[in-house]
DNA sequence: CGTTAACTTGAATTTTGTCAATGCCTGTGG
DNA sequence: CCACAGGCATTGACAAAATTCAAGTTAACG
C-alpha cells in the first residue's frame, strides 16, 4: 500500500544516480534507488568475519543478528525491523552473522558509496547519527535486561519492545507478531527455550496476553506487563 | 609530566580558538586546549537524566558508567580509561551516570561546539566514527558475556579486557590494576560480590593469577586465562 | 490430513544468589 | 611510621532461580 508510494518516488527523484541534481532528503531516499533482493527464512545477508561490503536496509520481514561462541552458545544481539539499517556502525568486518527470521526483502548499498553519499548531503548526517544512537541505547537497554533481570523480566520487556516499536500502529488493541522461534527468544534474552516458554504460560495464565497461535498474541493488560518488565520506580505494591 | 607538555602545546597550538589557521589533526587536539578539571572518587560527572550539555575527555583515573533499575539494582554498562571519550554517541540527554571509580581528571567539551568543531575539520569525522564503532564493539561483547557465559567465564573476560588494554604498555608480565571495588565488578559482569569474590579465589588458588592486595593483580597463565574466559574455538580439552 | 519440528511440561540438578559471620586491606590520625 | 577503625572482601551454609534431561503435545507446512 504504502510502499507503492514510495517506489514511484524513487524513480522520479534518484532515478539518475550520478546526476547531482537529485538532493536525497532523507537516508530512505538513498535506499529507494536500489534493487530489492529476496531472502528465504533462515539464509544469511552475511556471515560474522566477512568483508563489511554493503549497508542493508530491510524492506520487510524480520532479521536476527547474532555472534556464536566457540562452543556453539548463540547470542541473538539485536532484531532488525523493516525501516533498519544493517551494517553501519562498524569498521572493515561484520562483526555479526544477519539471517533472516522470515521471508525478507531489503536494499543494498554499498558500504564506500553510502559513506560518500552521506559525506555529499550533510543532511543525512545527523539522521545517520541519530540511528547509531539509538542503536546505542538499545544495547544499553539489553545489557541492563541481561545482567540484572529476572527472566519474567525479560520475557516481558521484550514484549513490551515489541508492543512499542509499532508506532501508533493501526488499532488499540494491542496484538503483535513473533516471527521468531522460542529458540530465537532465548537466545537473545540469555535465557533457554524451556523458561522462555514456561514463562510465556505463567503470564498467559495470569490473563496478561492471550497467545494466538505460537507467533502471535494479544496483550490483555499492558499496564501489568510493564510492571512485570520492571521498569516501574518503587513498586512496592500489595501482590 | 607528560602534561606538562601537552598544556604547553595547547597553548601554542590552539590558543586562539577563533583562528581559523589552526587544525585539530586529532580528536584529541581539539580538547587539549581545554582546562583540566578534577573529580575525587565517588564524585558525579553527570547523572543519567541531566541535559547532555558536554562531552569529556577522561586524562587520567576510572570512570563508571551506570544506570539504576526501578528498585535500585544497578548495572555498570562500561568502564572509562584515560584517552577515553564519554558522553558522544547519545542525543539531548544522558542515558546513564558517570562517576569517578578514583581521582579523575577530565577535560570538557561543550557538545554544541564539539559538533561544530567536527563539521568544520572532516578529518576527524572517521576518528569519531572508528570510536563510536569501538563503542558498539564493545557492547556487543559485553552483551554475549551477560547472555551466555558462566560467572568464571564473566570473570575471566573482565580480567582479559583489562590486560587487553595495556597495548604492548610497558613490561612483559602482565600486571594489572583494578582501581574498581568488588561491588562494581559484579554489576559490570552481572553477578554478586560474593559470585565475584568466590571466583577471584578460585583462579588464584589454581595460579592462574596471583592478587597483590585488593586492587592489582599479576597474571601467571595468561593462556590458561584465555581458555576460561571461553573464547577458544572448540576446547575439547581433558580437564 | 499427516509429519515433524517446535513447543510445553515435569522432575532432578546445577549454578548463582542470599544471609550471616569473620577476616583483612587501606587510608586516617596519632 | 605505626596503630586503629571501618569499609570492603572472603568464606560458609542454605535457598532460589534457571538449566538440564526427558517425555509428551501441538501447531505449522507441505
Amino acid at each position: 500500500m504504502l510502499s507503492q508510494g514510495t517506489v514511484l518516488r524513487k524513480w522520479s527523484v534518484i532515478g539518475n544516480p550520478s546526476d547531482g541534481a537529485d538532493q536525497p532528503q532523507t537516508l530512505e531516499d538513498l535506499f529507494q534507488g536500489q534493487i530489492e533482493e529476496k531472502f528465504d527464512a533462515g539464509e544469511a545477508l552475511f556471515w560474522e568475519g566477512d568483508a563489511a561490503k554493503d549497508v542493508f536496509q530491510l524492506v520487510s520481514g524480520v532479521l536476527r543478528i547474532y555472534r556464536i561462541l566457540g562452543d556453539g552458545r548463540r547470542v541473538i544481539t539485536g532484531f532488525v525491523y523493516p525501516g533498519d539499517l544493517v551494517g553501519v556502525s562498524l569498521r572493515d568486518r561484520y562483526l555479526y552473522t544477519a539471517e533472516a527470521v522470515n521471508a525478507v526483502r531489503v536494499r543494498r548499498f554499498g558500504r564506500r558509496r553510502f559513506d560518500e553519499e552521506v559525506a555529499r548531503f550533510p543532511e543525512l548526517r545527523p539522521q545517520l547519527f541519530a540511528r547509531v544512537c539509538d542503536e546505542m541505547a538499545a544495547a544499553q537497554d539489553q545489557m541492563v535486561l541481561l545482567a540484572r533481570k529476572t527472566a519474567e523480566e525479560r520475557v516481558c520487556s521484550f514484549l513490551l519492545t515489541i508492543v512499542r516499536r509499532r508506532d501508533a500502529q493501526d488499532d488499540r488493541l494491542p496484538m503483535i507478531d513473533l516471527p521468531m522461534t522460542r529458540l530465537d527468544i532465548a537466545d537473545y534474552l540469555g535465557l533457554t527455550i524451556e523458561t522462555v516458554s514456561r514463562t510465556m504460560t505463567k503470564i498467559a495464565r495470569a490473563k496478561v496476553v492471550a497467545p494466538s497461535g505460537r507467533h502471535a498474541l494479544a496483550i490483555n493488560r499492558l499496564t501489568r506487563l510493564t510492571e512485570l518488565a520492571g521498569e516501574i520506580e518503587e513498586p512496592e505494591l500489595a501482590h
